[in-house]
DNA sequence: TTGAAAGCGCTAACAG
DNA sequence: CTGTTAGCGCTTTCAA
């Protein structure tokens, strides 16, 4: 119905009275040109609306100018400010992003990436639920950069949450906090894995009792009903996986008639609630943006013909102090 | 670095003895071949890993299997759903998405709808912020389909709130309110005009004062502020634009020492935040997930030589009350 | 600095 | 039912 034929590069070219050639050099290469030519070419282009044809482009260079990027789940807010600045960084070297969601399920990610592969010239895998070996395989047949998840041998940008827990159960221990407890979130994420162990080991270090909590959906409600399971722990400081889990834990407590936080303290991660609860969460801020401009610069750098190490960033996060974190309550 | 050569329809033809058309007809229209040699062939090719490439395909056919969507604001929770399904819908049709963000900027938007149009074979505009104008323009050269944005001769899927709105208001003159305040979110929402005419004019035949307030940045701390705006209009009855903003709303008045809904009622739209306020948010549970894939369900159909009229599809949205909302105060 | 010509991998008539 | 033959729109040697 809608058909509009788009000009080609034949007529811009007819149109000007100069080889098909030369157009596509104004485009693609024009040093080689005449500045004055370029300039002819590029004006009646837009005059007439020419915008090279991708496809037949990417058929003779094989660059498809696309780059793919998987989620577990778009709808957590974790991942748009990754998502975003990644597409605004494509957009600025000419990339356009295809984008799906896993669900969070290892085989649904793996056949995404087998639809995409012939299509992408590089693949950004977000909070990966592949295992290694599958990462490995998928790059060695791709550009492929991990954000967060940490394999060997395969670019990767993590968003670290590492020193500000460890400057959070310092934190802690200083507020005269004794019991401490930790709520997971799921099983599959590197981060939380990741951040469990460094809580643990920070805790251990400063002699602090630790309970192991877990909320494995990383819901509001889980975070809830764990509540319950802090306070028999006894512990008087909660660190939860998340701010979701976090925002559940507060207002869990909060229905127990405990006050935050002044019977116990909440600290959230990832920062994406800012203010949004009350008292406002304590939390720790990442670099989402950074990572989503990072993931898609490394994929570029890594498209080259660049024989070097695999890159491997790691962005700190930041503590953030809000309301909902305090002293420990006098016994 | 990874230069690995995808093999072709020549070297598989070659293989087999046939011609590279019996090939490409075992992928395109298997039912013109002998099942036997469609089963050959597919055979073969997953044996050698023959993947047709897209670009060759789209090349010839001016069709590309890449449909691209825009959205204001990726970070907005009223898209994910909406986005998440629609990329599901597409899957299922063999299309990949292509994603972008305009920032809420129509330049901006239409620099995007620009830089797609060469590579997709249709598009899916989101609470587009183009002037009408545009819109058609659009529609014109490529299949395009309007979510939450009405304009005639354009297929669209609108998600509205206007029936549970009516209902919410009928809902709080029969509980004893007597003034109630609209607030308002970014003003080229095209919703934004929608919901705020519609609570107007069911107030008014309701008789039921209204004051008209606004948060246009659509944010908490906006809603925040703008509580106290709502009280001194004396207003007992709230309906904010989104949730996001009745969040802060809430918030806003809990810091005045007001109680929700003690107080006063407050009822949010959308329904993202589901029950991670306090009081859990009464809101309007809206149909994204379906808007996502009518959208690209309806641009499929709208691709093809059918001659009907642009399709038109309104999705009601539900009012679900919980804690936010109650009787009037006594006065 | 520009032009001519040869395909990239595939599909779509048209034959057979 | 299968093969042959032209290109789709563009980039890229190779000459001029």
């Amino acid at each position: 119905m809608n058909r509009y034929k788009a000009p080609t590069i034949v007529q811009l070219a007819k149109l000007l009275g100069v080889a098909p050639s030369t157009v596509s050099r104004a485009f693609t290469d024009p040093g080689k040109l005449l500045p004055e030519t370029v300039d002819r070419v590029r004006r009646k282009a837009s005059e007439i609306g020419y915008v090279p044809n991708n496809h037949a482009r990417a058929l003779i260079t094989g660059r498809s100018s696309i780059v793919g990027l998987i989620v577990p789940d778009i709808a957590n807010p974790f991942f748009p400010p990754i998502l975003r600045q990644a597409q605004r960084t494509a957009e600025e070297q000419g990339l356009s992003l295809i984008l799906a969601d896993s669900d969070g399920d290892p085989e649904r990610e793996l056949q995404l990436v087998g639809r995409m592969t012939p299509q992408v010239e590089g693949l950004v895998l977000a909070a990966s639920r592949l295992p290694e070996k599958s990462l490995v395989t998928i790059a060695e047949r791709l550009p492929t950069v991990l954000v967060n998840r940490d394999v060997e041998g395969i670019p990767r940008v993590l968003v670290s949450a590492d020193e500000a827990l460890d400057l959070a159960v310092a934190t802690f221990v200083r507020d005269g906090h004794r019991s401490l407890a930790y709520v997971g979130g799921p099983p599959e994420s590197w981060s939380n894995a990741q951040r469990a162990s460094r809580v643990e080991r920070s805790a251990r270090e400063h002699g602090l009792p630790m309970a192991r909590l877990e909320a494995p959906g990383g819901t509001y409600s889980e975070g809830f009903d764990v509540a319950r399971a802090v306070t028999s722990a006894g512990a008087t400081a909660v660190i939860a996986f998340d701010d979701v889990i976090a925002h559940g834990l507060i207002s869990g407590f909060q229905a127990a008639g405990l006050s935050v936080p002044h019977d116990v303290s909440v600290l959230g991660c990832d920062d994406t609630l800012s203010t949004t609860t009350y008292p406002p969460l304590s939390s720790i801020s990442l670099d989402l943006r950074g990572a989503g401009r990072l993931a898609v610069e490394t994929l570029r750098a890594s498209a080259g013909p660049s024989a070097a190490a695999p890159a491997r960033f790691e962005l700190e996060g930041k503590l953030v102090l809000r309301g909902s974190t305090g002293r420990a309550p006098e016994r």
